[in-house]
DNA sequence: TATGAATGAGGGTTCATTCAT
DNA sequence: AATGAATGAACCCTCATTCAT
């Protein structure tokens, strides 16, 4: 009984986020999400009230839990040499949740009451966790003292670069050896820059 | 006459682009890139034929030229110790431009002609540029050696945490002062790493 | 079983005449009406086929048994100066079953079918008898000869004043004091006219 | 321009009326209402943002405006010998407006807000016009003292009881004499009674 | 007998697009 | 060139009804 309900709702969802990535929220349709799912239309309705809580639930504590908890794993490592370990296996997940990154952060740009929905979540949460392990290396003296904040997002940025080679700007024959050298060069430049020591 | 022709389409555009880039492409009414640009509803379609192709219009060549010409600009700049000051005035440079990128970003995942237009415009024009002036860095020995795209995308995404901090996670108090700090930040990890040398 | 059954009926039927008069019928939902009488939505559709048939039943014979009743009585009581007493007693009856008479006139007009189920019991039976009782006064004199049928449509018509007064056009502070004088008013013109004698 | 707009804006309103009277107000398809003014599904709500617009709108003190004028001049009359035309007029008035009665009517059980609408005009207007009459006879002594809102009540379900025989429960061969015969009881019912003198 | 998940036709509403003026 | 009334397909959503359990 609650093992049918589950999956009818899991199936919507998983259509839903099939669909929104491709193709944008307001680009699918109910109809679609249905049929995609296996379900008459009306059946959506029946698990979500509305088309856009779809999308929030979409967001929900519970999805982006698995984000969460790799972010929170972070400060448990010490040594400096590991981070660019720590920082691949990061990526790597978000490379995996990418579908739902992506809408939600589309999404999040119109919709204001969904924006702080997400952002109590991801936004202060991990950014804050991130931060603290940036102050920690701060305090011993490993990286220089600046807004640790401010460094987080850029490290944040760089990673983003990656999910936008993948999505807008393709690179010919990025294959995953490509990929592994693009990580390591975001680890590199993260901790010592471009430039030649 | 075409002068005149010229200015009305120019005012649709105008009109468009400020609000695609507030509620985005579906969230846009025709009637409203009409109210806004002064004209009656069916104006626009005298001009456009089809409300997509306003946004294609957003994206072409002497559309984009702005953004093109001050990338142009980049290799002309010798010095390494101005790299920073020039980053710096890019940024600002795309920061003005912000609302054109925001459109373009978020519509292109979404509209696969739209895209191509886009990329072969901005994608392969800019990031071949900024790479090429990448490469000569490394070649004089300044830079390390690198796969120069890598470079040239981690840079931007470096970029892109400034428009994701003001647009999706927007910092308590960021103002022009601690922008500019947060641009000083981008440079010196970009060059120098985190790391205390 | 057949106690069950009815007991089931019943409710569904309580249910629907609840509803049917606060929030008319199509404003009303089966899944409502299940709720209120405490099944699955699915049940009701185990008693009635239709959502139409419940709205029927409710004007079935039985039903509308009791109104019938009351108003079979009235010929038996005799003396003049009765009536006053009488008719008090059956507009308080009346107003007991408010919510069924508002249902079944707000559907009537709406509904062929249930038009005639209805009127074929109520209207028919029992303008008829309260006519036959017009009737008779005039035969002995006590009322003047008009079309009895008239007489008794105006009569009802004072009486719905009463069911307008209390659904549509509330007065202020129409305690039951205040109804009591409203009802004997009825009486006291319907006998004797508004002008002083 | 003015006059093609207010000719359209008219011709879905009379169909609406027309519709809502025959199949009552959710009963009635907006696209039904389109068909019937001989335009587009669409158009309708060019006119009117919601279905439940042209639902106030046809109550608006606009189509009203006829029922309160009439009102109006009933206290000009003097001689209590008139009543009896006057009331006739009235009835004759209302039969013509019948159609939009009965919509606003039973609509007003079920939408508050649209209840207030209305009643805020025909209610407090029109039944207060015609209790200063009554109370001006009281004066007089013409009249009986009674609450002059309670014999305005009954003297307007009196002519309820018209409305009903009309749309409820038919008289057989109920032609235009008849009506008048109709019409001279109710006057004389609410000036003298049914008793002999 | 009772359930409640599933259905899908149909309803109100939106909006890009057309076209007579 | 510009208008804005009109269009109608398509959208989100509701709900009476069915049926496997």
């Amino acid at each position: 009984m609650s093992e049918t309900k589950k999956d009818s709702r899991q199936m919507i969802l998983d259509a839903a986020l099939s669909l929104f990535s491709q193709k944008g929220f307001s680009g699918t349709t109910t109809k679609e999400i249905a049929k995609e799912a296996g379900f008459a239309e009306g059946t959506v309705f029946r698990y979500f009230p509305t088309k856009k809580d779809i999308l929030i639930a979409l967001a929900e504590p519970h999805a982006v839990a698995g984000l969460k908890r790799v972010m929170n794993s972070l400060p448990n490592q010490d040594e400096e040499s590991n981070l660019r370990a720590i920082l691949e296996n990061r990526l790597v997940t978000i490379a995996q949740n990418k579908d739902l990154l992506k809408v939600i952060f589309t999404e999040a740009q119109y919709h204001e009451d969904f924006r702080k929905e997400v952002f109590d979540n991801i936004g202060t949460h991990v950014l804050g966790t991130v931060a603290g392990y940036m102050e920690k290396r701060m305090e011993t003296g490993i990286f220089r003292s600046i807004d640790p904040i401010v460094a987080t997002r850029i490290l944040v940025g760089m990673m983003l670069s990656l999910l936008v080679t993948e999505n807008f700007l393709p690179m010919k024959d990025f294959d995953q050896e490509k990929r592994q050298g693009y990580l390591d060069e975001i680890v590199h430049i993260f901790l010592y820059g471009l430039t030649k020591r």
